[in-house]
RNA sequence: GCCCGGGUGGCGGAAUCGGUAGACGCAGCGGAUUCAAAAUCCGCCGCCGCAAGGUGUGGGGGUUCGAGUCCCCCCCCGGGCACCA
């Protein structure tokens, strides 16, 4: 055995032997439990940054811990292989795509494999390739046969210099991010993927998934969004046209005080078209963005349309307001407008002076005042400030005072007033009540409405995979029939930012209609690079099948027993990806209802950010790497010159704040970089990157390899003796010195610690820290006889097994020098090492801690008592009075209250 | 703006079911070893205080014998918002 250790040596090693071996390979035919492990795969920027190497190695220890307890794992690996960075690296270096794309593979699969993850590398994918796209294509003709996938016109953002459509992330500030020029919406034809047809599923879904984190499927059912409300109509004087609204809030319907209508809404462009000034605003309503961030947080604006709608109970005449605050993708792109309950429309209402009637009566629901309220009634005093608020809120209330209507507006627990016949009533009494009188008079109904939108899957862009879609002039939009796929994209174009190239390319556009056989055209939009993302796990179970999508074997691993990957991902993602399991399903490809049956959303890796403007108002950004920071003052390396800290953000190639983690396995070597991104932050939790603490990673190995070194140069020592342990030529009532059993008892401790961190927790930090305490203890455990040298096997057999899942190659190796010829396994709990006669209890005196006594384990409530009584903490601090009440907590503490 | 998280020493974090706040590690300080340094080993280390003791988990209030943990209000930071992946 090597005196030193030498990461390079023993993982270079270690990493032959696995590939001689073949040890990962994931076996469709074995018998055993099978436990699919698969994390997010990486969409092939260029080089691994921290955020993969936390994410694959939490999938590695856990696949490496079944492996360890006897499962069959299969941990696959692929690429998201098309997408927008390689477009931009096109522009920027006049790389094409597809080249740029397979170098930044091959060179992230070594540093994948440099890394020692337990990957399936013959199951290996990647979504640019044909062989794989081809299937995407197949099912797409399929669905769009079936009606799941349809045509229809969408908004986008586009750039009018450059003439090309931009992606939410290019239009910075409401302008392109090249061409600086401000961004307009437009409406284009796109195809959709009918996701709101498994809204109900997908809502419903979701409580069948309890090994799901609580806030994604939180995320996940707010995003569906599925509320009950009242689609109800107002009339137009003069004419049978009606004008529909949705509301969830029909109980405020007498609060109506106007009705306000998207810019797209039709009623909006008849009206401006007899007023020029309304077109006008409608126009400019038009410019800027189209995610709804913008729109949410833009300057609310709007015009009065001039036309007039009946209440469709009171009867009274509305006025009909083009809002931009009011969108046309939502419900019936109209609202009606109460200002007094709904914090946009007062809002609205105050800024165009229109009436604001209350019709719900909520102030006990106030936060404020209800905690207002709970001081008065403990009597104390209220500060000036609260005691004029409640005074004004009791007072004068109806006068409108933004932080009074605060106070009442979205509250559902207020009774109506100021609504004739349906005052008194509750918000569920009052909306049955006036959806009735509306059934009644054919002017509206109770209607379930979902926020969530069908899925719009067009790009005007060129690597993504090909839409098989030809357009013939006499046959239409014509699927290509299953014989001619796949479309290929053709690898040899280089995109210059001003559409997509696609469309000059002659040989790819111009082809026979399959059906007549006439000159027609291809699409050239691609598919949105989610929809290789909402699949690819199914194919890592037959990545070779060429003659199919999915064949049997995909139901042999299928549901994934966990899925790993970060918590940006919650929704779109996820709910793309469990969408298309149930259309896979429902095409008889999988036999499961969900993808997915446990999931760890990790913390993203978090950098700080740099860049430098350029006058054109442009960003560079700069690696954090590329800077240093002296005095609070960052500045580039190369130069010495300033640049502007951009704050922490998400690490993202567009930020450029990428950690390379590279450097750190090229000095520490792989095992050290596992290490410490496992023990720095808990999985879930969010790792603000510094370099600091690698040492201590590193330390902690180099002493870990010490300390089995220097017990072996006294030879093996035997397998760990049964419990409990004698002491050396003790005879049998005499037990092992108290020294050496409790460090046994730490050590089964540990040994159940670690591995409930790892199963049930998924929390490798306390799993570390825990070995790492029992490090120390052992390091304290003196003597060279042959129990404390059976012990010291025994202590350090277990360290090595419980730390292989998550420094594996080191591990392999020191279990090599420890059990010659064995195999690691997880180890196995004593439970009779884990007996322990006294317990210490903390003793609190009215809570608060005031000493300990030690009693037997056993002892019950009474001996416990007397021994509190007795000590001498309870002498000083009860000073002889009787307590009250003595609480005891087995096991844990006990409390005298005096 | 809306939805979802988070906030604990100088730093990363621990405290799993309401029961010893600060495990483990980093940095720092002191010591041993060394010609010296690195490496290594030992010890100290929330804050105030000489001490006794007090105080302390973003801020304010509450429930409880007992609150980092539960409830109410507020502040700050991060993620998502449908064309970044």
């Amino acid at each position: 055995m090597q005196e030193k250790y030498l990461p390079q040596d023993v993982e270079r090693t270690i990493q032959q032997k696995w590939a001689v071996t073949g040890a990962f390979r994931a076996r469709d035919d074995d018998a055993r439990p099978r436990y699919y492990c698969l994390s997010m795969f990486p969409y092939p920027s260029g080089k691994l940054h921290m955020g993969h190497v936390r994410n694959y190695t939490i999938g590695d220890v856990l696949a490496r811990y079944h492996a360890m307890r006897g499962f069959n794992v299969m941990q696959p690996m692929g690429w998201d292989a098309f997408g927008l960075p390689a477009e931009n690296a096109a522009i920027a270096n006049g790389v094409p795509p597809a080249a740029w794309t397979y170098a930044n593979i091959d060179h992230m699969r070594a540093q994948l494999q440099a890394l020692g993850f337990a990957i399936d590398w013959s199951r290996e994918l990647a979504t640019c390739k044909p062989d794989y796209y081809r299937w995407e294509q197949w099912l797409f003709t399929r669905l769009f046969e079936k009606g799941v996938i349809y045509k229809k016109m969408a908004t986008v953002n586009w750039d009018p210099v450059d003439q090309t459509v931009l992606a939410n992330e290019q239009v910075i500030d409401g302008r392109g991010w090249r061409s600086g020029a401000l961004v307009e919406k437009r409406d284009i034809p796109m195809y959709f993927f009918r996701i709101t047809r498994y809204a109900d599923e997908l809502l419903a879904g979701l409580d069948t998934l309890p090994g799901w984190p609580e806030r994604v499927k939180t995320m996940q059912a707010n995003w569906i969004g599925r509320s009950t409300g009242v689609r109800l109509a107002f009339k137009t004087p003069g004419s049978d046209e009606l004008l529909w609204v949705f509301t969830t809030r029909a109980d405020t319907l007498m609060g109506v005080t106007f009705v306000a209508v998207a810019a797209e809404h039709p009623l909006a462009a008849r009206a401006a078209a007899e007023n020029p000034a309304l077109a006008a605003f409608i126009d400019e309503c038009k410019q800027g963005s189209v995610a709804e961030a913008d729109m949410a947080t833009m300057e609310k604006k709007g015009m009065d349309t001039g036309l007039k709608v009946i209440h469709p109970i009171s009867g009274e005449v509305i006025p009909v307001w083009v809002s931009n605050y009011v969108l046309m993708s939502y419900g019936e792109g109209a609202v009606m407008a109460v200002p007094a309950h709904d914090e946009r429309d007062f809002g609205f209402a105050r800024q165009y002076g229109l009436p604001i009637r209350q019709v719900i009566d909520a102030r006990e629901s106030s936060g404020v005042l209800r905690q207002a309220i709970a001081d008065t009634r403990r009597n104390r005093a209220l500060s000036a400030e609260e005691a004029e608020f409640a005074e004004s809120f009791a007072e004068h209330a109806s006068e409108f005072t933004d932080r009074a209507w605060q106070d009442w507006y979205a509250s559902k627990e207020g009774v109506c007033i100021n609504s004739g016949k349906y005052d008194g009533l509750g918000y569920e009494a009052a909306v049955d009540a006036i959806a009735a009188d509306l059934a009644a008079r054919g002017l509206g109904e109770k209607k379930t409405q979902f926020r969530l939108r069908d899925w719009g899957i067009s790009r005007q862009r060129y690597w993504g995979c090909p839409i098989p879609i030809v357009h013939c002039a006499t046959c239409g939009d014509v699927p290509v029939p299953a014989a001619q796929l796949p479309v290929v994209l053709p690898e040899d174009v280089v995109p210059d930012g001003s559409g997509n190239p696609l469309n000059k390319r002659a040989d790819f556009v111009n082809c026979p209609c399959p059906r007549c056989g006439k000159p027609a055209r291809r699409e050239t939009d691609t598919m949105d690079t989610f929809v290789e993302s909402s699949w690819y796990y199914a194919r890592y179970a037959c990545p070779d099948l060429a003659d199919g999508m999915l064949d049997a074997r995909a139901d042999k691993w299928l549901p994934v027993d966990q899925y790993i990957g970060g918590i940006e991902h919650a929704i779109l993602h996820l709910l793309y990806a469990r969408f298309f399991h149930k259309l896979m399903r429902d095409e008889g490809l999988v036999a499961s209802d969900e993808p997915f049956t446990n999931l760890l959303t990790q913390g993203m890796v978090v950098a700080d950010t740099y860049y430098r403007e350029e006058a054109s108002g442009k960003k560079t950004w700069i690696n954090p790497a590329d800077v240093e920071v002296k005095d609070g003052v960052a500045l580039l390396k190369a130069d010495g010159r300033p640049v502007v800290v951009g704050g922490t953000e998400k690490m993202s190639k567009s930020k450029n704040n990428g950690v390379d983690p590279q450097a750190l396995i090229d000095r520490y070597g792989a095992d050290t970089a596992r290490l410490f991104t496992m023990f720095a932050a808990p999985p879930e939790q969010s790792l603000e990157w510094s370099d600091a603490g690698v040492e201590g990673a590193h330390r902690f190995l180099k002493r870990l390899w010490k300390t089995v070194y220097e017990h072996l140069q006294g030879g093996r020592a035997p397998s760990p003796q049964p419990s409990p342990l004698k002491g050396e030529g003790a005879n049998d009532a005499q037990s092992a010195p108290q020294a050496i059993n409790d460090l046994r008892r730490q050590l089964h401790q540990t040994i159940q610690k670690v591995g409930d961190d790892i199963e049930r927790r998924k929390q490798f930090n306390t799993a570390i820290a825990a070995v790492m305490e029992l490090m120390n203890a052992l390091a304290k455990l003196e003597g060279g006889d042959a129990t404390t040298r059976s012990v010291r096997q025994e202590v350090l057999e277990a360290v090595v097994a419980l730390l292989a899942p998550i420094v594996p190659h080191i591990a392999e190796a020191l279990y090599a020098e420890l059990k010659p010829g064995a195999t690691l396994t997880w180890p196995v709990v004593d439970a009779a090492a884990l007996v322990q006669d006294e317990i210490e209890l903390m003793l609190q005196v009215n809570g608060k801690l005031r000493g300990a006594v030690r009693v037997a384990a056993a002892a019950d409530k009474v001996a416990i008592e007397a021994a509190a009584l007795a000590s001498e903490a309870a002498q000083k601090y009860l000073e002889g009075r009787p307590p009250k009440k003595i609480v005891v907590v087995p096991g844990r503490l006990v409390n005298l209250v005096a």
